[in-house]
DNA sequence: TAAAAAAGTTAGCCATGACTAACAAATTAA
DNA sequence: TTAATTTGTTAGTCATGGCTAACTTTTTTA
């Protein structure tokens, strides 16, 4: 029995699209993903996508019918669950080891993440002793591609009164990074809700003895965990 | 005045011709290199070296006359020093911090050589304390691209009595690696020559109370320093 | 020095993965 | 329930970077 599973001749371009189908599923659900927002995440036009669709159809790899929605096989979801941990591995070792910040380390994470070696992998793992975490807060894949999901809620569900710890942000835009930790958040931060403007869904913050007003869109990308 | 130094926007495929053709060039000497060298050298055919070497011109980082011999442009230089830098320090790394063999290096930093950061490869220089020289005994070029050039000959070109110590390794290939480490020759051994056989030119060595008869082949590979 | 060999070039083809424009199906709204 | 809108598909184009086959220039050698 030929051991197939070692070796991952995709491309670059077939990766991206894998990964970016994992994560508009929300890494499981079954939300309806169609090939127009699957453009739209990966900033290429339908047709584009449409023609890596059926070619990841006859590997494989995704499944969907004509004008159904789609969706990705297990072995689809083996090789995007692979990249997230090489991702957030690398994430992990550019903020830990080379004076990287939260903001600058997505974009060359995305570089590294087509790296094609499982012994640089599992070895930076076990270097770094085998984190949980990323800098963001995600859950890093073990080698076997198990991972627990984390339990999390955004911010902007949160209500008057209620009290928080943060867990975790989206990593997708730099702006966003860089304004978390200018206005001094971080993971673990205790953030308590003051109160959400019913007009604009603006939420007033306190953390530290910083008390700030964020918007909706803001409270969207902050993922936490609820004390009170 | 826009410092374009810094946005490097070649592809890997160019990257690997530029490369290329420096090590043909053995790093400066004016030796000739003509098309088909640099398409043996890369394992594609003339035509497509002859394609790329085309747009490298227009793009001024080759010059050659038309039936000529190639050479590099100051610019085309300051890139091939540049990924070199990138594939040593990320070799030292492999070997020195995850557990990698000097066989095994090769392959992986071929691939992480292309990575576009230059923050990235400042860090890892620095988190190593800036390394001079490479597994396999190469000088490292530093931020700047300044490098002195190893001082050093090939072992064929000892005669009877000489005795030299072990300064690098070719490291084009896997199997010549593996052997290398296999009859127990590592960096910094001291090497005797008992005898160049004039029949084959082999030649019979003693290092660590070992002797062993190489071919000319396998001693064109290895670099030394004369002792006496 | 003329013929053979080697080296370099050109033309034309292929796959990948983008794109636009035009069209078809499905969904939503009037 | 039909019309409008959104979503998905197809056809055809482009750039990159490979390839082969044929041709030209240069170099070698007989």
């Amino acid at each position: 029995m030929t051991n197939k599973l070692n070796s991952n001749n995709l491309t670059k371009s077939e990766e991206d699209y894998l990964k970016a189908l994992f994560q508009l599923l929300i890494e499981d659900s079954s939300v309806k993903v169609g090939n127009n927002q699957l453009a739209d995440y990966l900033k290429v036009s339908p047709a584009s996508t449409n023609n890596m669709i059926k070619k990841l159809k006859t590997k494989n790899y995704v499944v969907s019918e004509k004008y159904g929605k789609l969706d990705l096989t297990e072995e689809g979801k083996s090789i995007a669950v692979r990249l997230i941990r090489k991702h957030r591995l690398w994430e992990t070792f550019l903020c830990n080891y080379l004076n990287f910040t939260w903001d600058e380390v997505h974009e060359v994470a995305e570089q590294l993440e087509h790296i094609k070696s499982k012994k640089l992998i599992d070895e930076l793992d076990r270097f770094m002793d085998f984190p949980e975490k990323d800098p963001h807060g995600e859950m890093i894949p073990n080698a076997d591609g198990e991972y627990s999901v984390l339990p999390k809620i955004t911010l902007s569900s949160l209500s008057d009164g209620d009290i928080c710890q943060l867990v975790a942000v989206d990593d997708g835009s730099v702006n966003f990074l860089k304004y978390v930790s200018e206005i001094g958040l971080a993971l673990s931060s205790e953030i308590k809700v003051l109160e959400v403007r019913e007009f604009d869904k603006s939420i007033r913050i306190q953390f530290d003895n910083t008390i700030e007003t964020v918007t909706r869109k803001f409270a969207d990308n902050v993922f936490v965990k609820k004390v009170v």
